[in-house]
DNA sequence: AATGAATGAGCATTCATTCAT
DNA sequence: TATGAATGAATGCTCATTCAT
């Protein structure tokens, strides 16, 4: 593949996943996102074969840029591992609401049936060693519920803050409105944090 | 409203709800709707204004069904506080389990910019007085965590049913796919329990 | 069906004729038929399904037009025998002569192996059975060789007349161009005539 | 033109004899003719102009291909001209059974107003003078009827066996499937025989 | 209240052809 | 000579919505 080609494609992945997150795989045009590309759409077939294919390789590289467990965070957490909770859920928190098409993307592609996964196999967001570490050391100086497996923990903080960001428009209706203010924000990471802290 | 149109409009949305929850609203058809419902493509504009006026009505219609703290689990609850995180997980759990037109009406909504919750309004989910009685009487008695408020609580363990039922997909490709076996099931919600319960 | 919708029905068939008889299949455009039928594009796939539904149908139509055997023609061989072959091939020079949709629409269906008969069965070109009688006749009376089967000299005929119009343009370039004048098809009909006369 | 031209060129031009008899015109894909070529697409233009050149290319060369009247079967009516219908017509049968990208490519070339046959001229099937004089040969020792003049003889044998293998398809729908069986071929092939043969 | 017929804008995808190297 | 990249105009088909009865 030409150098023009790689530019030609990776606009056309920027402009994919603007349009995909924003609108899900039925929503999303395809001529928008050659538009918005500045490519001509022919160029969307060539390299992706189809409309779903384009949108398997966007999640992909949204996946791709997200970092779900960055090494300054490790760090602090292993230098004070009473605080993992709270810096994971920070870390956590920041990524969505600094990449609302994460899990944007990862909600179109949940409820679609048709969007294979193949790609995310490659890139699939492997715990860090590192992390995974950090959290035993955390359980084992006492400073961390010893009853929560590792995957739990995870699976619990993710769930909490992709819901927060997901469900955000539903929630404020039905639930309370409270949640997303910056004091609700910061009540509920304190709470949580406790939670799983030993008391 | 004749009898013979209320029962039209019923047809209409529970094809609705199918539809729709399967497919988002730009994926459905208003052609496929009329043709589930067996009714004439014409009515559906005539009773519910247009497609997205109809998603609506059949989002409301999905929350009406919904009974998300049932009596017989306060009852529980108040006879044995100690089991109160425990039940409601199960609660959510069997709801997303035997709904799943409940987390994906949800999701799109969600995703959906254009959507108004106007109709919510009127159901919403308002926590049962009878229920939020339950929960500060576990507090009292020493049988859940102090630090968590009623709101928080709640929201926790709607995330995590929520999460773990709309992004199984993802999930079992990049977390771990043991979280939905029966045993993983049944850890997760034991350790939950345990979180919030006092040690 | 109403009767505004078969008025419609018609209108597409006719133009779909025009348009497939003159450029096949692939090269007819459905946006071209709707126009040329006055109708909108969409009737077309409400009442043909496809491209090559409307294909077939059109095929179909365009058999129930021809009369491959005039009752006029069966009187006048009965009347007069010997004259059977000349009647014949006059009258298929003729249909091909005023519809050349006719032997152009079979060609296309020949050269596509996508198109199916089904519609043709119902209307498929039945040999009178009275101008079997007259070609019996023929045989008996000793003015038609008795060697040939009665299908044998259909085809022969049939043969003929359809090459004839339908390989004009390269018969033309590589065999002769004197086919084509007046005196070359009357040349061809007299020879053919007496061929199957008895001498 | 370099030998290595050379050799593209006529990869491309069986693959478009290939692909243009099976396809046509307007089915045939430059795209597709280029990939079973093995062979640049934009070679195809350079050497060929455009699409329609091509074809017009590809219809020339299998006329090269073909010799109508092999001088093996004009020795054979030499030496028994009683055969020659014959001779003639299983000679034509077996072109065509044998070539089917001749009938195919004739009849698409006469269905297509664009095309131009000019590449014909120069190797259009000129009747090889050995083989009228054997026609003749055949008159004058009157084993062949004398009405029928040279070029009505060979078009009625010629449309005879074109339009049996290129109407196969809608006359074993409409008129008989006989046509095409072991026997039936047989039968047509010994009558047509006794028909131009002198009782 | 109900329905069959109709519409126009739109949509994913394709294709012959040309450009740039 | 040869090739990968790019283009723009279609092309078959769909869909939400409205009309007429």
């Amino acid at each position: 593949m030409q150098e023009r080609a790689k530019i030609t494609r990776k606009k056309i992945l920027q402009a994919a996943v603007n349009e995909f997150s924003a609108k899900g795989i039925d929503g999303a045009r395809v001529d928008g996102i050659a538009t918005k590309a500045g490519v001509n759409k022919q160029r969307i077939y060539a390299y992706f074969k189809n409309k779903n294919g384009l949108f398997e390789a966007a999640l992909a590289a949204v996946f791709a840029e997200i970092s779900i467990f960055p090494s300054k965070s490790i760090n602090e957490i292993m230098h004070c591992p009473k605080r993992i909770t709270e810096i994971l859920m920070r870390d956590f928190m920041k990524i969505h609401a600094n990449h609302p098409e994460f899990w944007r993307m990862l909600a179109w592609a949940n409820l679609n049936d048709e969007v294979s996964l193949n790609l995310l196999r490659g890139i699939c967001i492997r715990e860090d060693a590192g992390f995974r570490e950090a959290f035993y050391t955390a359980q084992r100086t006492g400073v961390l519920v010893r009853e929560i497996s590792y995957e739990n923990y995870i699976f619990s903080l993710m769930a909490i803050t992709f819901f927060y960001h997901s469900n955000g428009k539903t929630l404020s209706q039905t639930l309370s409105p409270e949640f997303f203010t910056e004091n609700g924000r910061e009540a509920m990471t304190t709470q949580i944090n406790m939670l799983f802290g030993k008391v």
